[in-house]
DNA sequence: ACGACAATATAGCCATTGCTATATTCTTGT
DNA sequence: ACAAGAATATAGCAATGGCTATATTGTCGT
């Protein structure tokens, strides 16, 4: 009853090892850039809206204390995807700009695609926040023709 | 150019403030049970499949470190999920049980809906593995009845 | 029965992402 | 021009989820 009390006998509901593995490695690795992704789209959208994004204005929108947004976004500046002036609003790098139009491009594909089956609107925004960043390519291609197809 | 520079006059990106809160405030829930949902599952197929779960097993299984695995294991018995004997492999309690189907449901309806659309198994494992954990009721519902529609 | 090895437990470290409290700087109205 | 209020910076704390190293306990074969 230690190694394998029952090898591969009926090899019920367990899947293969290493693609589970694979799969909860890639989970992790999603969940680390998921933040940033929402902070650079929603810096973007700030900045496309009002001309500047804003600690407080960040920090409202996600819901979180300012010191949270302050601290995120030297890190963000560390890895080169926004630009700060001390005591002032955050702009967005090149690199920044382009993480920001793929995650709102991937946002609105799966956001549409929610709506297309049905669901109410409030909840495709919601549900499609947390989803967004684990659609792979791959999916995100099959939301996309499958919205052409409807419409 | 400080408190509203372009107040609401061309309202382009920018969703409703409130409801995008309220969609940040139950991501970040969901990502704080997400890992419960991932052991409690995995803990029960790996009883289904060889009548019990040891801490090398799961640690394999999610591809972390034992002492890791070790760490969860107490926060899932504390909140209840699992019994543990010292020395000895874990079991659900009926309340694991119920997380654990549940859980097990959802994974199991939004890769199926994944392959529906028409991705590669692999991709929707993986895609699946991060998606069932933001998924609402009323999407799980829709993703049922388009399944439902196609077999 | 007991030694070797496998599995679990524990200690202590680090990074991340939240918080509150408080200091500093900017902006604005009079 | 300057005081008051708003925004940002900084310090320090907690919880979570990883890790390595090592001690303890179980189990199995001979």
């Amino acid at each position: 009853m230690s190694i394998k009390p029952t090898p591969e006998t009926f090899q019920g509901v367990l899947v293969d090892a290493d693609t589970q593995i694979e799969s909860f490695r890639q989970t992790r690795n999603s969940r680390r850039t998921e933040l940033v992704e929402d902070y650079v789209e929603l810096i973007a959208d700030l900045i496309a809206d009002g001309g500047e994004a804003r600690q407080v204005d960040i920090a409202h929108r996600l819901g979180v204390a300012q010191p949270t947004v302050a601290k995120m976004l030297k890190r963000l500046a560390a890895e080169g995807f926004i630009q700060q002036k001390p005591y002032r609003g955050v702009f967005l790098t090149a690199r920044g700009n382009e993480l920001a139009a793929r995650s709102r491009e991937r946002h609105h594909i799966v956001e549409s695609f929610l709506c297309a089956l049905g669901i109410s609107p409030e909840t495709a925004r919601i549900d499609a926040e947390g989803i967004e960043h684990y659609v792979s390519a791959e999916t995100l291609e099959a939301f996309k023709s499958h919205l052409a197809k409807l419409g």
